[in-house]
DNA sequence: GTAACTTCTCAGCAAACTCACAGGATTCCG
DNA sequence: CGGAATCCTGTGAGTTTGCTGAGAAGTTAC
């Protein structure tokens, strides 16, 4: 994960502080690093009782929460900071399978959920979602553009120029992650962490499957934007003169 | 997934009070966040006793009020507001079975009733009606329309340029919703907890079931409106060339 | 009480998507 | 220039996803 202090977009108006709250280490951590690079101010907690305080003392502008915790269940966490008053946006954390029932309705209210495993960059496409719609997002307009390549979260839609280009969930995935870097090189590894699921335990040459069928698609246009920096990875970046 | 502060429709003059009465935590959650969501100023009381007390100091420009209350009964209630001059408009929540006659006769005042359970699309709807009738909605025409595609909310008639279009409620209230957010893209699950009674615990595949009759009677013409985002979800919208 | 209508479930089909693999192309370096 | 490392892309198997028809269950109107 590189460092480069200014990023071009996404930034939050100025370090918007998340609350993370699961028990499993790995995944605190692994959305602590995801976060605070992008920009957040972060804060873990373990159990539904150590959230209730952080969410007091913290004051996070949102919080993503695990629905399976040890003492006190992700629903009744919710409940407990709606009775108190406290009005921070959710995002919920699920395992696949069950819970399609419990989790039901929570749209409505404007908080979101992901389900497990989920890809860091889905997450983060969520989190700015839910933070834009509370208004402490700032004033961005949701599209990614570079060149006359622009993509627009709100209709999930990828234009080249006048051209509409159709992509597949992992191709928008990926071209956003790219996107959101562009003119920084990102390694191999860096992508397959952030776009896949994190859990991926499969043949790191999707990627250039992958990157084959983006060049495909929007690198058919004049100049070609997706570009190979042998040995390190790639880098999406108008070419240089 | 919507976006920021301002959304195309619907949007209440600034915030205008509305007042959830009723005993199911999970009901004024629901509604809190739904209503709070679009944008109204909430608060909640959990008897009969509180409503009337909330009346008075928080002066709401409606009531969402159950029949069924721990103290006071619901119609009650609207009796002693009566009494004591208010006249403020009232939407009654009833259980589905009885009551039909008790309730019978309410939509002559201005008020309305909805039966648990609902949807949260049906509700919203009936707020929007109750507020515009009573002058505080705003000056919304009460029609929404994409290309030559035409939805009159007052009076609940579908046309497609010049074919009267017929649609079930369920068929009519997702239209609705697809409509309001035209040009942006909604996951099922968002579309389920809007269109669908809160407690619905069926299969998603309604949606779909529901969608393929919609496009059979809406998108019969010209261009298709409804479109799939695979691996999303449905929005509506001219097609792109 | 029956007929018409509406809502929802289910299952099969078709299409789209993801991923692995492998041979061919390109680049690098001595 | 030759060999090795690296990258690109076509092919195809396996899986997922979405669409639709048929019909059961429930509702409404007369």
């Amino acid at each position: 994960m590189s460092t480069n202090g200014s990023r071009r977009q996404g930034r939050p108006a100025s370090g918007a502080r998340v609350l993370v709250v699961d028990d499993e280490p790995n995944i605190t951590e692994l959305l602590g690093m995801a976060l605070r690079y992008e920009g957040f101010t972060v804060q873990t907690a373990a159990t539904g009782r150590a959230a209730l305080a952080a969410v007091t003392q913290f004051s996070p502008a949102l919080v993503i929460l695990d629905v399976m915790l040890p003492d006190i269940d992700g629903m009744e966490v919710l409940k407990r900071l709606n009775a108190g008053g406290h009005k921070v946006p959710i995002i919920f954390l699920t395992a696949k399978d069950a819970t399609e029932d419990k989790v039901h309705g929570l749209t409505i209210g404007g908080d979101d959920y992901v389900t497990k495993p989920f890809s860091i960059e889905e997450l983060m496409a969520r989190v700015r979602v839910v933070l834009r719609r509370h208004g402490s997002g700032g004033p961005e307009s949701g599209k990614l553009t570079l060149a006359d390549l622009e993509l627009d979260d709100e209709a999930h839609e990828v234009r080249r120029g006048p051209h509409v280009i159709e992509l597949t969930t992992t191709e928008y995935r990926l071209l956003r992650y790219l996107l959101i870097n562009s003119g920084r090189v990102l390694t191999r590894t860096q992508i397959l962490d952030h776009v896949w699921h994190y859990d991926f335990g499969g043949d790191a040459s999707v990627l250039e499957t992958y990157i084959s069928y983006l060049r495909r698609k929007v690198d058919r246009f004049k100049p070609p934007l997706i570009q190979t920096v042998r040995g390190v990875g790639y880098v999406l970046r108008a070419p240089r003169s």
